[in-house]
DNA sequence: GTTTCACTGTGAACCAGGTCACATTTACAG
DNA sequence: CTGTAAATGTGACCTGGTTCACAGTGAAAC
């Protein structure tokens, strides 16, 4: 890896979220570890249930985490982006992967080994404080998140899922207001991340566009009225607001 | 503290999720930064929004995690008990308290300074490491119970939920059918964990008494046909796994 | 002992969301 | 350009779960 590589790759690793806190020294030594490797559109980068513990770092592109079930029905969890890290859980703990990774679109991905990554979070400290600390805001995130869907009704799940990804993919069209969320997500896709049948998330979505809230056409979602939407997610929690007092 | 003193605290330890895989020279070391801590029932250990950092390990007695939303309606997110530790995620980013720990029926508790506990983590290679595999099982344990709830209506939540109680509380009465879950929650505190009513847990647990489950008795979940209920819940998922071939 | 209050039990009306069945649109292979 | 499969849209009907209203049942407090 030439000089100016390692210099673009250092700013890139800046903007990454477990690596963005560590020394420079640290960094340095850090970021001549990872291969790049690129994968095609529906390529499988994980395979869930394998015993590989690499760890990965987005660099371009899209990636979807999914699971499917004994009975070969397919749901899917998340979607990631550039600068999202996957696949950390395997390289701490060693066991099988809990999921699938599978690129949506040409992707540019940096992989790292385990036993590599290992010894760095035993050699350096700052290194393993970092992923502490970046774990249990993962953690923290989680359990909230855990809790919150517990409460809302599907509506309310679908639209939190929604402003969620508005914050990671959303490009801005009219600030405050109008937000195009280019999700790789069929309605099925949607469906079963919130828990719910292809019908009524198609429902719902139609529902709101006759309202002039968004608009959704093959894995697009644009946001017409965002604090419209906002108010109609509060409004879906508001039912669980007004006992014990 | 006396050498036996420590003797007993270094084989409590043993018992507690991240500190049994640490060497034992290690190991007493840390035992000997915790205090001794006793609280009375009903007690506050921890106030959600506080900006104290310790983290704590449950000697004896029962912890109830909840949180209180804007409107003051609480709401009970998991109960622990001997052995369990809580208050780890402040300790190790600092963030404000995001749940409030009360102690149900007389507890003691060991408390662990959070400066302590970081000068540990950047000191001790292994401790750090154990830490951070301790964090990637909860956070992938939490994951898919945060995927499961999604996907189970609220007869399958609920089940799932004294299962896994089961698994913690239980008190075995004859292997692999009949159990005591010793929980110390309400019906509502059971509806707000599952996001359903009141009204329908009852009813849900009617259903299950006048079936022969179980019985259910001001906090006590008596599970009288195990195999029953764990096939009452696999029944919930089932109606998921139908499409896509 | 009786008052009180939090918890539990239950009916009836109602709405969110699932089920099934199909029509329509779109993407893509040949 | 055309056939085929996948994704989307929509109606009719049914069930799970909420809402509201109130009655029963302890357990602790005076």
């Amino acid at each position: 890896m030439t000089a100016s590589e390692l210099e673009r790759r250092l700013s890139f690793l800046k903007e990454v979220a477990p690596f963005n806190s560590i020394p420079k020294t640290a960094l340095e030594l850090v970021a001549g570890s990872f291969q790049v490797r690129k994968y095609k559109n529906r390529e499988i980068i994980i395979y869930q249930g394998d015993t590989t513990c690499n760890f990965y770092v987005i660099k371009t592109g899209t990636v979807r985490i999914l699971t499917i079930d004994e009975s070969g029905n397919e749901s899917c969890l998340r979607v990631l982006t550039a600068h999202d890290i996957f696949g950390e859980l395997s390289a701490y703990d060693s066991a099988p992967r809990s999921a699938s990774a599978q690129a949506v679109g040409p992707c540019t991905i940096l992989a790292m080994d385990h036993s590599v990554f290992r010894r760095y979070l035993m050699d350096m400290p700052d290194l393993a404080l970092a992923f502490t600390q970046f774990l249990s805001e993962k953690l923290r995130w989680t359990t909230l998140f855990c809790h919150t869907i517990a409460q809302y009704d599907t509506a309310g799940r679908l639209l939190h899922l929604i402003l969620h990804y508005k914050d990671m993919f959303g490009r801005v069209i009219v600030e405050g207001k109008t937000y195009e969320v280019d999700l790789p997500l069929t309605q099925s896709d949607l469906a079963s991340m919130v828990g719910a049948r292809r019908e009524w998330v198609n429902r719902l979505l139609q529902k709101w566009r006759k309202k002039g809230f968004l608009t959704y056409s093959r894995g697009t979602v644009t946001i017409l009225d965002h604090s419209a939407l906002v108010a109609e997610m509060n409004r879906r929690m508001a039912k669980f607001q007004d006992e014990s007092w």
